[in-house]
DNA sequence: TTAAGTGCAAAGAGTTTGCAAATAA
DNA sequence: TTATTTGCAAACTCTTTGCACTTAA
């Protein structure tokens, strides 16, 4: 463990939802030099390891979290805003689609999409 | 409609599942002057007039079909594959979510991550 | 004294933008 | 004509790769 990787390592646990290039920024706040691409490969070495996980919140960059925080995220399509609901809501889709085909969802990994509720609110009027 | 326009809706059609860059490759075997910026905008103008959709399938470019052919896509993380379920299984959740928050889930528009039969086989040895 | 890790530059995929030329209303 | 649409070049975001240099076992 190198002072850089643990210094990605704390970024990740302190930011919660952190895309690379914000944790590179954190870690340039502590050492300046580290480059984008140390923070790519380390953000990838700590995911084999199983210290964090990486979720797809939408169009842009993944963002990483301790492994630990695992929840699902709902993104408004509209204005963008993120929502947490706990991962059992999950359970029994998971448990359905599991039957049907033996594929084993993971939930965390990807945003539900949708609309929040005041963009559902402003759209109708 | 320009003819342009037409040839992206055709292909669109005809390839389900495509890509801004596998659609134009398809409309240029027709017409092969036609950019791939003029893809890019007609993709988009065919959405906001309700004749397309896009799925986000995962790390890739993001896929269109004909709005009609709606459905959940559950892509594999370990070989890629994608598989298909009815959107009605996803009715309970989409429910639960609206009666805990106001979330109006869309729920075709991410594809659900996780492992495929084959290779959850695989890794139990 | 060799293997592993790092920084830098460059390249790659996917996408958007500015602008002038072409086309349609 | 006047507005819209197109093609092209350039830029932009996010990410990966090659390679020389540095650090650690």
């Amino acid at each position: 463990m190198t002072p850089q990787r643990q210094l990605v390592l704390d970024a990740v646990r302190h930011l919660q939802h952190a895309t690379p290039e914000q944790t590179c920024q954190w870690v340039q706040r502590t050492a300046p030099t580290v480059n984008i691409t140390t923070i790519y490969r380390t953000l990838d070495l700590l995911e084999e390891l199983g210290l964090v996980r990486h979720t797809h919140l939408g169009h842009g960059a993944p963002t990483y979290s301790p492994d630990e925080h695992e929840h699902i995220h709902l993104v408004c399509h509209h204005c963008g805003a993120v929502e947490t609901v706990p991962h059992e809501v999950l359970d029994d889709l998971a448990g359905t689609i599991r039957d049907r085909s033996g594929f084993e969802l993971d939930s965390g990994h990807v945003g539900l999409s949708g609309a929040c509720a005041d963009c559902t609110e402003r759209r109708r009027g």
